[in-house]
DNA sequence: GAGGAAGCCATTTTT
DNA sequence: TGGCTTCCTC
């Protein structure tokens, strides 16, 4: 949007209408302009969704008698919301701040922190960050003994987590079903973990939302308040809603029923977090009396693009229909690059990028790239090619920032200097740096801590009162030593917030520790003390920010009689801060530190970005590249098991090819080094639902996984692909033998063997496979070394490989034929 | 209580 | 392959 065009301070009503006529397309008018009742629209990939829904708020203030502060807009994540705010202020001219425009958590945080006691709480309970969440999980499996392999933290937190996305309580769990061990110990889990939450005041990010259902479904007179409030209710990506979350909008929503949701089934990609797609596809029986708009034509992509993307969703069964279609040119076909292995691979992407970028007329600028892939682990070969063509690039996702281990231990002294009963941020950081305390003495103090009803950090404090502590007292009396200190210091209130944050990590010995490693030499340690300093600047910033907010709302007071805004008097309550003081600014970057996964990270100056498909959803770029599409890879193997797993893979490649404006190169390899394991996979099916006009092959033909049936042509002795590669890309050398040496020419036979896999589904050649796969068959018994006895239910055919479903004596899991250490019984 | 060796296991991610 | 946990020894 053109910052310019938008001055609408001078523009008075007829004039912004004529500029949403210049603005919007038809479609998006009608949008815009519906006014009352539930609104689904199904905004296609590219479709300027964002526009509608900034425009529609804009509208509902300008035109409508809609106070902003009756308007809450929910967002996927918090870096949209910011965006959001800000493009709705340049179209309203004027202080957006009113309206509610965050997501889910953030929105519905504001609200609990109102009514905690309604719900049992204190009103400054604090939340819990999966880290936490994991170590209190953890202790509470170690305290029941609980030691199954099939019972991993991870699949604990995940099974609770999805218990709470169903609002389902632990009695709830129990009664789900009856006699099944593994789910009894669950269920206890789940008991006592909520117990230790409950306990401690606090609650995980699910529990944000569940316990804002309680609060609503249990007391009237706040619902009808926030319904009341709230006259108008939009929901971005309404597609990766979950039930939760689906209740929230029914509950806030069922005064005046003005629900407007955005959303485009198709790229609903996070069911695996208990996203519900069921939630836009059953919109207008939910809703009665729902208005459907329908954005279909995509201002983003080249019509090849387009029409490739659109060829493959439409191999998915039950989607709302619709059809994307655009005025744009028809554009470069798409290239497929078929790689010996992944170095080539990454070379190759490595090479089109600088020719993209220095190309003569018109070069696409790096920050207009994108490298897309299925797994993070897949970044890795490219990090060394775009280096090697001296590429700058940024990496997205993988471990963020405010999950790093020296990140997490300063925000951890923060919690510890900011209360006394933070048991888990305490545990965290009482022997970091190491200061000779160890578990057994944290395991006694909290002991001690719960029998006398004392905070943990008082027990310490009088450690030697304790003859339990008395060996590590005196180490114990150095850490309360540093936390009284810091904490008188945050009480006298003598110095700003950044001056003391960096006392923090002087005095605690996170710094020296971290000076002292790199001294040492260790590599790690530089960027660590980086990490720590961008921290300082994080609180500088915040402090900045505290310091706008306060003298907003001081504003909004003096313009406003509180009593005509809806909400202002309320909202003035509950700001993070309100005031400056060090002890006000902590607890408020506290708050937000918990929230803010990332606290909406500077965008990089013109660098190549690599991510996860997914955390490409709502960008978009001039050139993307779609690496590892492979069969195993990309359809992931675990999505051979469902047909609904199947199909939000292909939503999956859809959103990363709907990523791309003008050019997009998607590739494969044909052998793989990934986990310390070569495979070879097939060429990914979504290659072959892209119809041959739209594509040009290199180095290989997508197909041949498929239709060659004994690996004529591109499989044969010569190795074409490479010839194709080192010819035409000048400046590049031809990748050395070195590239080659997990490709040996008996690995390349083998790969023949597989090729009629999938018709007789039986051949067994890859050297990988330490069962002969012609010779398992349903029925048939196995000996596990952990496992003992179990018998084939199911055989499921992939790639040159199997996932074997077996039954151990009633425990059903499921492994691949060709790494389970399974023996013939 | 610390540190090293051995074993284990690998999606996707936001809040 | 490599990052993380657990186990074992000092």
């Amino acid at each position: 949007m053109n910052k310019s065009e938008i001055q609408s301070e001078i523009l008075n009503k007829a004039e912004l209408r004529e500029l949403f006529t210049d603005d919007l397309n038809q479609i998006q008018k009608e949008a815009v302009l519906h006014e009352n009742g539930p609104l689904l629209i199904l905004a296609g990939a590219g479709s300027g969704k964002t526009r509608v829904i900034t425009y529609r708020i804009a509208y509902l203030v300008k035109f409508c008698n809609i106070w902003p502060s009756e308007i809450l807009a929910i967002t996927f994540t918090n870096k949209a919301a910011n965006e959001m705010k800000e493009r709705v202020e340049q179209l309203l001219g004027f202080n957006s701040r009113g309206i509610w425009i965050g997501t889910f958590h953030s929105m519905m945080l504001r609200i609990l922190r109102q009514h905690a006691d309604r719900i049992g709480f204190e009103a400054n309970f604090t939340i819990l960050n999966t880290d936490d969440q994991q170590r209190l999980i953890k202790e509470i499996m170690t305290e029941l003994k609980i030691n199954d392999d099939l019972l991993n933290l991870r699949y604990v937190q995940n099974r609770i987590s999805s218990a709470k996305n169903q609002m389902q309580t632990w009695q709830e769990l129990e009664q789900e079903s009856g006699y099944d061990n593994l789910h009894k110990q669950i269920v206890e889990i789940y008991r006592l973990y909520q117990a230790a939450l409950k306990r401690g005041n606090s609650m995980d990010f699910d529990d944000i939302l569940v316990y804002a259902v309680e609060l609503l479904q249990q007391n009237a007179d706040v619902l009808d308040a926030y319904q009341t409030r709230f006259k108008h209710i939009l929901v971005d990506e309404y597609q990766d809603t979950n039930h939760v979350q689906y209740l929230l909008v029914k509950l806030l929503s069922g005064k005046y029923k003005n629900v407007c949701v955005v959303g485009d089934d198709d790229q609903s990609i996070y069911s695996f977090r208990g996203a519900n797609i069921e939630n836009i596809l059953n919109f207008e029986k939910d809703f009665k009396d729902s208005k459907v708009i329908k954005l279909e034509q995509n201002y983003r992509s080249t019509q090849t693009i387009l029409a490739a993307a659109n060829s493959v969703i439409k191999q998915n069964a039950g989607r709302k229909s619709k059809r994307l279609w655009t005025e744009k040119v028809k554009g470069d076909p798409i290239n497929f690059y078929l790689a010996e292995n992944q170095y080539e691979e990454a070379r190759y992407v490595a090479t089109e990028i600088r020719r993209l970028t220095k190309r003569g007329k018109d070069p696409i600028p790096a920050g207009n790239i994108g490298i897309l892939y299925r797994v993070n682990a897949l970044s890795r070969n490219l990090e060394f090619a775009l280096r090697e063509q001296g590429i700058k690039y940024n990496i997205y996702g993988g471990l963020r920032f405010y999950d790093r281990k020296e990140i997490r231990d300063f925000l951890a002294y923060l919690r510890v200097i900011f209360s006394d009963n933070d048991e888990l941020a305490i545990a965290r950081i009482i022997n970091v740096p190491r200061r000779g305390i160890g578990d057994l003495t944290i395991e006694r103090s909290r002991n001690i801590a719960h029998r006398e009803n004392l905070p943990l950090m008082q027990v310490l404090a009088n450690a030697d009162q304790f003859p339990e502590l008395s060996r590590t007292a005196n180490n114990i009396r150095q850490f309360v030593q540093i936390i009284a200190e810091l904490r008188t210091i945050m009480l006298d209130n003598q110095i700003s917030f950044p001056e003391f944050a960096r006392i923090i990590q002087e005095k605690s010995g996170l710094l020296q520790e971290l000076i002292e490693q790199k001294e040492g030499g260790q590599e790690q340690a530089i960027s660590r003390i980086e990490n720590l300093q961008e921290i300082l600047s994080d609180t500088i910033e915040f402090t900045e920010r505290t310091k706008q907010e306060i003298e907003q709302f001081k504003l909004l007071d003096e313009n406003f009689d509180q009593a005509e805004v809806p909400g202002l008097a309320q909202d003035n309550m509950d700001i993070y801060c309100q005031d400056l003081s060090l002890y006000s600014l902590m607890k408020g970057f506290l708050e937000q530190t918990a929230l803010f996964s990332d606290l909406d990270q500077e965008e990089a100056e013109n660098t190549v970005r690599l991510m996860a498909i997914h955390s490409a959803k709502g960008l978009e770029f001039d050139a993307v590249f779609l690496i590892g599409m492979e069969e195993g890879l990309f359809p992931g193997y675990r999505s051979f098991e469902t047909p609904e797993q199947m199909e939000e893979e292909r939503r999956l490649a859809y959103v990363g090819i709907t990523r791309a404006r003008r050019f997009l190169h998607m590739t494969a390899t044909r052998s793989r080094l990934l986990y310390g394991q070569t495979k070879y996979n097939l060429v990914s099916r979504f290659m072959s639902e892209i119809p041959d006009e739209y594509i040009r092959e290199i180095g290989g033909s997508r197909q041949s996984n498929f239709d060659n049936k004994f690996g004529a042509g591109n499989f044969g002795g010569d190795d074409s692909g490479v010839r194709v590669f080192g010819g035409s890309y000048s400046g590049t050398s031809i990748p050395d033998k070195s590239s080659y040496s997990n490709h040996s020419p008996g690995g390349k036979s083998k790969i023949l063997g597989s090729f009629g896999l999938r018709d007789k589904q039986q051949a067994n050649l890859n050297k990988n496979t330490k069962l002969n796969l012609s010779d398992i068959s349903i029925g048939q018994s196995f000996k596990h070394k952990k496992f003992g006895i179990g018998i084939i239910e199911k055989i499921d055919y992939v790639a040159s490989d199997a996932i074997l479903t077996l039954n151990f004596n009633g425990r059903i899991k499921r492994m691949m034929a060709s790494s389970a250490p399974l023996e013939k019984n």
